[in-house]
DNA sequence: TCTGGGGTCCTAGGACCC
DNA sequence: TCTGGGGTCCTAGGACCC
């Protein structure tokens, strides 16, 4: 990531090892794509790729095209060490005999609903002449867009974070309360730690149970105050799994995350607020730890 | 494949309000 | 007293991505 940096690129981190650059700033004079950006991008791209090599002795793939969808599918085509291009004169073809599932977007299920529909390849969903949308919901139009490696989806430099969470699947399913609660509570340090650091406050705990036979469910609480410590969000956490008495079974899965993150102007009111008010406030109120 | 962990987005029903 | 329509919020589950 610090040497994508270098090449003054707009970055979206996807991951720990990928990223989405936008060079069309770099190349902010050139015309269109094919002939102003493409030959620049490929001494460009040769040259991370170098670079990553020479600095930390590690390959690296790379895709490069007009779109995201495209250059994810240029960056799946060849791995390792891969550099491959789609000029954007031949994506349609380039497409066509892809199979759905390479689409983003497109996993098991709705594969599995295309392929019953008689859709296998991107160019099949070309060709496609009925709604996509009795097949696939709203993401019918999309779906017929990116097929023909149309994607107006730009790269995010920051986003904000919308959830934290943490789980953890046991060695064995458990019933053992205290280890459940020790668990939690450590998950609960980790949230609080990570809303501390960020500097945000959350309305929102859940908790995540999955059993034996992988059956998992979710619960969660809304509260009127965000919370941002580790002992409320274990409190809340130890009330959704007793209230509906979830850990009454062998549990395979333990988890709690937080949400419904407060803007920064609301919770800047929120802190100016006297203490007793802010109580009042509270229509939640909070069980006592188990 | 007998299934890890951290995320985002969508859907659908119900409560509640005007 | 019953009912229409629209909107928001909360909850739960699931598809998907990396």
């Amino acid at each position: 990531m610090e040497i994508l940096a270098r090449t003054g690129a707009q970055i979206e981190q996807m991951s720990i090892d990928e990223a989405y650059l936008d060079f069309s700033a770099v190349f902010s004079d050139a015309q269109n794509f094919d002939e102003g950006i493409l030959p620049d991008s490929i001494k460009l791209a040769r040259q991370i790729k170098e670079n990553i090599f020479r600095e930390r002795r590690l390959t690296a793939t790379i895709g490069i095209a007009s779109n995201k969808l495209l250059a994810k599918l240029a960056s799946d085509f060849q791995k390792p060490d891969g550099l491959t291009l789609i000029p954007d004169r031949d994506k349609v073809l380039f497409l066509r005999p892809m199979s759905v599932r390479a689409i983003h977007g497109v996993g098991k299920v709705t594969e599995q609903i295309l392929n019953g529909a008689g859709i296998q390849t991107a160019g099949d969903v070309q060709d496609f002449s009925a709604d996509l949308r009795k097949l696939v919901g709203s993401f019918g139009a999309t779906l017929k867009r990116f097929a023909f490696g149309e994607d107006d989806r730009v790269v995010e430099t920051h986003s904000e974070t919308k959830s934290i969470s943490s789980e953890e699947t046991f060695d064995r399913d458990t019933t053992d309360k205290r280890l459940l609660r020790d668990c939690l509570r450590e998950q609960s340090m980790e949230i609080a730690n990570e809303l501390k650091e960020k500097k945000l406050g959350a309305h929102t705990i859940h908790v995540k149970i999955r059993y034996s036979n992988f059956e998992t469910l979710t619960r969660q609480i809304t509260v009127e105050e965000p919370v941002n410590e580790a002992e409320e969000i274990f409190r809340l956490g130890c009330f959704l799994l007793a209230r509906e008495k979830l850990a009454n079974r062998p549990v395979r899965l333990l988890g709690a995350g937080v949400s419904g993150f407060d803007e920064p102007m609301a919770k800047q009111l929120h802190l100016n607020l006297p203490s007793e008010k802010r109580a009042e406030q509270n229509k939640f109120v909070p069980p006592p730890p188990p």
